[in-house]
DNA sequence: TAAAGGTTTTTGGCGAACCTAACCCGGTGA
DNA sequence: TCACCGGGTTAGGTTCGCCAAAAACCTTTA
């Protein structure tokens, strides 16, 4: 069984609902995910099949074990890239936060990986020349 | 008119062949993009109506001028992302390879252009430091 | 020059993801 | 209590991208 890049989101927007309304609602998915309810419904459905979804039509909406595994992973990956763009590179937040939202679903995990090591790096043998080059960017 | 991500994809395998042999052919672009020839098809048509293609059923295919301009635009993000993921993070080059290829068709303009201004900075700035990570890197 | 062989195209069909319109359900206020 | 209303669901339909099978085409070779 495997989940596809759009089915990842759902998990996603759905683990963000629960964590700051305690509650998922298919109005608030459909919100978040830009589509309307029915898209909605479709893919609570198909979540629900695969496991990932606890789900009965008019009854409350929750994600499985398995499913929180995978949207907490990928949204992991979110903040990470986000803060990645904006810290390291000086990439404005909305934008930062709108790479962050595709690559997080195709970007190999060697790769978050390397890029946590390297941000590290940076930050401890040169905060100077980083802090040098983000006082720039930012003044433009 | 906008051209999907597969669609910038199919016009990049297309200015590949088009570089290397001179001609572009259905089988090899089939080859490329990992579909069968009847996909190629349906996607040449529908880039014909776009005006991306130059394409008349049994006739040679080319890019046209807008055509050869997306194309020109991903593949130039392609090996940037590529290098940047291999020179500055030391990221296996399959794998850089692999990641690039998805980002380059949704990573923002100004993502990109801060990237190279960072490499450059980084590589002028501190020179030893990158090599040490790299080295470090490597050696695991 | 005609048949063979490889390439390209058409046909018909499938699944994913989305939508509109219309229909259900459950709680609220008259 | 019941009509109404907003949120949820179903039905039916679209587009995109892909495929297998079969037909059409072109080139090459016997």
């Amino acid at each position: 069984m495997q989940v596809s890049k759009r089915e990842e989101e759902y998990l996603e927007a759905m683990y963000i609902l629960y964590r700051n309304k305690g509650v998922i609602r298919v109005k608030d998915i459909a919100k978040i995910m830009n589509v309307k309810p029915p898209s909605v419904v479709d893919a609570l459905k198909k979540l629900a099949e695969k496991g990932l979804v606890e789900y009965e039509k008019y009854d409350r909406i929750l994600l499985t074990e398995k499913g929180r595994k995978i949207a907490e992973e990928t949204y992991s990956k979110h903040v990470f890239l986000t803060k990645f763009f904006v810290d390291i590179l000086g990439i404005p937040p909305e934008i930062a936060e709108h790479d962050a939202c595709q690559f997080e679903h195709y970007v190999s995990e060697i790769t978050v990986k390397r890029m946590k090591e390297f941000a590290k790096f940076i930050q401890e043998q040169c905060p100077y020349v980083l802090k040098q080059f983000l006082k720039e960017k930012l003044e433009e």
